[in-house]
DNA sequence: GTCTTTTGTGAATGTGCGTTCACAATATAG
DNA sequence: CTATATTGTGAACGCACATTCACAAAAGAC
């Protein structure tokens, strides 16, 4: 079945990427051992060639998810000096994000992170977190270099900057594709920034 | 096992309720009939005197909550004149309402919804486009009032608007109860009705 | 080249779970 | 009070699916 044997690191990544795939189309209750292994183009039992159970496959799409947040954070902080400038580019970075990996809502609101091994809840619960540290910390900074309005706290501003993607990207889902996320983030960015922005 | 004998109405609504209880404690992948049955005092073969299927329940369960939905909006309507008002009374109920019915965020983020027959995938679009064009007359009218600026799209903010408690809701879940979803909502608010509220 | 390790295969196992069905108990109608 | 409909029970069926295992083939070591 398979053309060739792999190395087991190339088989990894090889098998993340199919299971978002397989996610994106067929939802988390449909990524089954054999569904990932034909994506692959493998047979069931390879798959434990290279992850000791399905769980540890998610284990690692999570890992993936955490580093490519944590580098589209770093990634705009450096690009930009404001700390507006910065947080909109990371929306746009977050939109393209979820939409080239348009399984990730559906894994992290799916039962297999609050049915599944309390372990797997507890990593992406620290994933969020991190995440929302470092928009926080965005915020902080916009505050200090007089961008941002002092009043607002950075931990809710930053919970309320997901919200500007999360609803949308139910409804994309939702929609079978129908309903444009890019558009509804660049409108929501608008009404945000103008709560946000120092008079 | 059943202490009496019920009639089917009230057996098809102890069931919907505990459906809701169960996914609540065990999670949407913990809802199996057996479960389902002891919760009601039942005996799996049971149910289905009251629900050719399982899926039948959840049917119901989205059925409530629409109209919970819905009679939350009629009723801010009704008792409070002004839109910012009468939204921000909305955002309070909303959030009872997910407080009492934990497992509701849950439900409509579970692979139930996005995996499942796709008649209740379309269900659950339904729910949320009522809901969200109700909220977006809301603000249609406030514009229309005066009070709302008329520079934002009331879909967009009609959008906007369920991202002030989604996000909150999942953190609420993975925190185990730990994160403050009324706290944040209040605030969140706050930036919110910033950038609506005409100067 | 031979030996060992790594990777892939196909069949089999076990389990959880939705659903069905024949039968029992209770309620309702006439 | 009797007949019928409604509701509840326990056992059994079947299916989907994760996982295991003995064996085969390719890759790497020496």
């Amino acid at each position: 079945m398979a053309n060739e044997k792999e190395k087991t690191e190339v088989r990894r990544e090889q098998i993340a990427r199919a299971a978002l795939d397989v996610m994106a189309r067929r939802g988390v209750r449909g990524l089954s051992v054999a569904a990932l292994a034909r994506s692959v183009g493998l047979v069931p039992s390879a798959i434990y060639r290279h992850f000791p159970s399905k769980d540890h496959v998610l284990d690692l799409v999570l890992d993936q998810l955490r580093e490519h947040l944590l580098a589209n954070v770093e990634a705009v902080q450096a690009e930009r000096a404001d700390a507006l400038e910065a947080l909109h580019a990371l929306l746009r970075r977050h939109v393209k994000l979820l939409r080239e990996n348009q399984a990730i809502p559906l894994l992290v609101f799916s039962d297999q992170i609050y049915s599944g091994r309390a372990e797997r809840k507890t990593k992406m619960h620290a994933i969020l977190q991190s995440y929302l540290a470092a928009v926080g910390d965005l915020i902080r900074a916009g505050q200090q270099a007089r961008s941002i309005q002092s009043g607002v706290d950075p931990a809710v501003a930053a919970v309320l900057f997901l919200g500007l993607v999360q609803p949308a990207a139910i409804l994309w889902h939702l929609s079978e594709g129908g309903f444009d996320v890019t558009r509804q983030a660049e409108r929501a960015w608008r009404i945000f920034a103008k709560a946000m922005r120092r008079p």
